[in-house]
DNA sequence: ATATAAATTTAGATTTGTCTAAAATTAATA
DNA sequence: TATTAATTTTAGACAAATCTAAATTTATAT
């Protein structure tokens, strides 16, 4: 239906939008797809022709409810597909999101039920971001960031912010990964950096960069 | 690191190779990919070009190992995505080829070996087509057609010949599928239809066309 | 408010893969 | 063998997606 392409400017635009009224720069689309500019602009005019989204001239773009769907489907295919890759392949979780980007676009709106339902209709990728449903609905998360909880609360790690490959990685090395029961046992006034408890059992201490970056609930 | 269209030009010609020496068409490759003879005489210059390929003009093509060994994994990973789908996903042998056309260009060497992995390394896909390994070996298959298999000696259904959807379809219907355990009871003088026996119970007929098409051992 | 900077768009070119129509080559046939 | 037929290749064009460089518009700053 919709070229690869064609997909991943709708993600990006998607992505970028703050839903604060103002149309997504044709430079911010640019560095998100790591293209020029000029280029945006071309495929801007194509995705308007289709309806896909409303384009002004120098005033940026703003998804359609069609070109929101299509967003959405591809994101749901992405996510799903890391759910597999981490679940039953045991990709790590910084090394899913690479091959999602290439299975995303693969088209089969029965292959991608059937995947749902084989991995037993998942509500969250590896790195705690929401599936949204068949039907595009997403259940918001109401995940808080690991730097404004208070001390001796237990929490579970839900996501991460960051989503870069060395901090996954960094997160790993130190037993940090999604469904890690933790508590914040002590918290550094100068510095805001923390002491945690994993499991009840190890202590470690992390930045408040990280703390910032780590989502629970 | 090759294109959607060079490994689908690189399967056809490997398909059509019968290995007697003489190169493959271009008449034959256009008309296994559904495209134009012009199409293709382009595409086998840029092949060449690549060493995955020997052309000479208007004496057809052959691939060099190069070539070969590219056709081959593009056919490793699209019939272990065949097994997947079946296996897995439940999706009916009709339905497995035309995902796994779209799966088979996903590129990662780690995702294919883990997914054989994961699918316990299976040694044929769900038309009884042999997977090759690692490193490209086949393991050759010595099916043999069930038209010219005697009476009365029990066999199992291993593969077809014709892999087109609505032969599949009406094998499925007639619960010929892959494993089935059956028996020839009368062969029919005349026209070559023949009796068979399913799974030691049920008796049904099937034409000479039919019978050529199925491979047991 | 005017000059400069930043962002965006246009114009023209390029790459990949495709096509049609015409020319060239090979194969088939009388 | 000469002629027709089939196959293959070339030439030129096109669509998708990209790029550079130049032109235009909007934003920023003195």
């Amino acid at each position: 239906m919709y070229s690869f392409t064609e997909e991943n400017y709708l993600k990006a635009i998607y992505k970028l939008s703050d839903n604060n009224g103002s149309g997504v720069s044709t430079n911010s689309i640019a560095e998100n797809i790591q293209t020029k500019a000029a280029s945006v602009t071309d495929m801007i005019k194509k995705l308007s022709d289709k309806k896909l989204l409303k384009y002004e001239k120098y005033k940026g773009v703003n998804l359609t409810q069609k070109g929101k769907d299509v967003a959405i489907q591809t994101i749901r295919k992405h996510r799903i597909w890391e759910v597999f890759l981490h679940e039953k392949l045991k990709f790590g979780w910084e090394e899913v999101h690479e091959i999602a980007e290439q299975l995303e676009h693969i088209q089969s709106e029965l292959l991608i039920n059937k995947l749902d339902e084989f991995l037993g209709y998942p509500t969250h990728d590896p790195h705690g971001d929401p599936i949204p449903g068949e039907n595009g609905e997403f259940h918001n998360n109401a995940f808080v960031s690991l730097d404004t909880v208070e001390a001796n609360k237990k929490v579970i790690l839900s996501g991460v912010i960051n989503h870069s490959v060395p901090f996954l990685q960094h997160l790993k090395k130190i037993d940090l990964t999604l469904g890690q029961k933790l508590m914040v046992i002590e918290i550094n006034e100068y510095d805001r950096s923390l002491k945690l408890l994993l499991n009840g059992k190890i202590e470690i201490f992390i930045s408040n960069e990280v703390a910032k970056n780590i989502l629970v609930k």
